[in-house]
DNA sequence: CGTTCCCTTGAGTAGTTTCAATACTTGTGG
DNA sequence: CCACAAGTATTGAAACTACTCAAGGGAACG
């Protein structure tokens, strides 16, 4: 689990910690794309931690596929269902993937016996929230093509937080209908905000990998400002002068 | 905080971890309309329980404010803050509302001691994070008279949940300025939209007070499904059938 | 009894969807 | 190796939804 909360709060987790994390894991798994590794409404005994590849949030209503959310290498992707032990959407894979598994059982054990490695766990779910409220802010806020940028740009932070993402862009199986998914419109639509995108000069994207000419730039036009990712920035916690830190 | 998690899980909270949880509150202060009670990006010490009035979400961004949430009596509404420490957004009353105030320290003694009630508090943070992924379908997928059916609806059964509404409506201090903000639409559209529900009959909305004729009818319009909210549904969890329960 | 805030309505414009049709890619079997 | 099928990407035209700008009406409060 070397990946998780890199970038975020990963400084303010101990060895013992980070060993103990890695101790959690029973099982490795290579999964293709599209597998619904977790679906909504089923008891889950075990949380799903991904390792290499894509996985997007999905809600199914009426014949839509929603994507809710997006997942990257590191992300302790449904750790939420520790707590809810039934999850409200469905947990996909975007391109093949790898993922560990951790059992509940073994969070137990940790919620009862380590408070400070149960509160970074909370704080993970929690930033999955914080990036939730932005998507909400971005489909009240922005016409389609700035919520394309929008998703690239926080792709791209995710993605660099983890060591995943190069100066001019990075590798990602999502296709046009995917982000017409997560983007609230149609893929008639996004092929066309697409077109116009790579005609401003701020995204290229062809057969799995993005291209950003200038960040700057792409980030200015889709409003984006990386605070709510907790990385360095405005929001960030040191961990150490916070006097409740168990 | 006897409204807490009602209808959800309060069942699983015995009398000894409620009492602790009442014990928790150092104060309880009445706010006026429109009161930011935590700021983004603030350090925070304590959290809020809402006890009666509306409370929002807010995110400010380039001169627009965005209502990413909206919390009713009983929520522990910026518990996020405890594991966050800066939150990405605003809490901010919508009416003259009445808050208690816990402080983090008493938490962190909560998250060493109590790994029952632990669980709970996180639960309860996670609850909103499931809302913020159906108000994320909402957007992508619903047009604006939908969207505010559907935030209606919703309301209804959180306010249902903790005993405050009536079989035909409840009492809702949102103007509509505040409803186009949740639902992504300017003032002006929002208030065709309300003209428009109200001739099909599904809507009335008037000083302060909602009325819902039929429900079910609302319901189906707004394509609202209540089961992301944990009450007694298809994702509710018999927490004592849980292995792992702590 | 006027000011202020909130609600309501109209007309023109911009953004998005829908339906329909056409290309490009990729993988598969002959 | 080519032919074909299936999935993905692209483009056009018409209809619809929502936004903007602008102005007027109503209720509440001092």
């Amino acid at each position: 689990m070397r990946l998780f909360l890199k970038g975020r709060l990963r400084h303010v987790m101990s060895e013992r910690e980070s060993a103990l994390l890695d101790s959690l894991v029973e099982r490795v798994e290579r999964v293709p794309d599209g597998t619904c590794i977790l679906e909504r409404g089923v008891v889950a005994r075990q949380s799903t931690m991904l390792i290499d590849g894509f996985i997007s949030r999905v809600i199914n209503d009426s014949g839509n596929r929603n994507i809710v959310g997006l997942q990257v290498p590191g992300d302790f992707v449904d750790l939420h269902a520790f707590a809810l032990k039934r999850l409200d959407h469905d947990i996909v894979t975007v391109g093949p993937s790898l993922v560990a598994y951790v059992p509940h059982a073994k969070l137990a054990e940790i919620v009862a016996q380590e408070p400070h490695l149960t509160r970074l766990l909370w704080f993970s779910t929690l930033l999955d929230a914080a990036i939730h409220r932005e998507w909400i802010v971005k489909l009240e806020q922005l016409r389609a093509g700035e919520r394309l940028a929008h998703i690239v740009a926080e792709l791209w932070h995710r993605l660099n937080f983890v060591g995943l993402a190069d100066p001019h862009g990075f590798n990602m199986p999502l296709l046009q209908t995917h982000l017409a998914n997560a983007c609230g419109t149609t893929a008639v639509h996004i092929n066309r905000v697409i077109k116009s995108l790579r005609q401003k000069e701020l995204l290229e994207l062809n057969r799995g990998r993005v291209t950003i000419p200038d960040r700057a730039a792409l980030e200015a036009y889709a409003h984006f400002r990386p605070d709510y990712l907790y990385g360095e920035g405005s929001l960030f916690l040191d961990f150490e002068t916070d006097s409740t830190n168990p």
